[in-house]
DNA sequence: GACAATAATTAGAATAATTCCAATTATTAT
DNA sequence: ATAATAATTGGAATTATTCTAATTATTGTC
């Protein structure tokens, strides 16, 4: 699990703008979570990081949890009683979630469709960001 | 806590057509839930369903709570690392969440915006409901 | 209205997800 | 190299939710 170039600048810089510190351990994290795009729990990637840091611990990996979503490099996401996800998808996107296999499937969004809705928010109110999930079944 | 003629009716025939029965402590869950439209969470719930129904248990309180949302009359309602939520309306509607007081706000939603994001879902993919969330700040 | 069948309630124990804690180690700035 | 600060670690603690087995309520049938 190795972090390129890129990647490792684009943490290095999110860490020193959110006041945080880019430690082995976040950059392992970030890079296991950009490898293998499929919105894990937090269980699912300390068990991914054992096999490359063994020492990592589980507190540790909330903490680059929180670091990286702190420093919005990863985003959480959330869906009915389940534990909290983790998606490194930095587009404007919404999430499918299938009720049978439980599996998250990235969806594009159209600028209209984001334009249309931020249009809903009434005065006073300003998001930062909005958070789509659409609850179904994929068709076979 | 009474519920009103028209809303133990909506409760039955719910309960009738998920196949489940309607009870004193359902009733009394629905009808909190309607009074105080804030969002509450289990805890709350229980707390608020003690006043009146001093036996209720809290895991009678999660069985009324998933024997509504089975039946479609609340909602369940999910937010970074927080507590599962309950909302009852019914009308397709947007959360605001405060990040600051954690305050929960319904935002109606145009057919226009609900229409366009629907569009954005890919041959395949058929959603029974969408959850949308806006996270930010609610101007003074 | 009594009875059997079934489902819901209850209190408490168990589990799952996340956070906290105090000691150690790593990183950063000087 | 040093001091200051932040991150990591393992384990304990906490929080949210689910499970369990015994009791009670509801429903449909006679």
């Amino acid at each position: 699990m190795q972090l390129s170039p890129d990647y490792k600048k684009l943490l290095d810089n999110a860490m020193e703008r959110s006041g945080q510190r880019s430690t082995k351990q976040r950059e392992h994290i970030f890079a296991l979570i950009l490898e293998k795009r499929d919105h894990p729990t937090a269980d699912e990637i300390y068990a991914r990081a054992k096999a490359d840091m063994p020492t990592i611990s589980l507190a540790t990996v909330y903490n680059c949890l929180d670091a990286l979503s702190e420093s919005k490099l990863v985003r959480q996401v959330n869906f009915e009683r389940e534990p909290t996800r983790y998606c490194p998808n930095l587009k404007p996107h919404a999430h499918f979630y299938c009720q049978e296999s439980r599996d998250v499937i990235d969806i594009e969004l159209s600028e209209k469709a984001v334009d249309e809705l931020m249009r809903s928010l009434p005065e006073g109110f300003s998001a930062s960001h909005v958070d789509i999930t659409f609850n179904g079944k994929r068709a076979k």
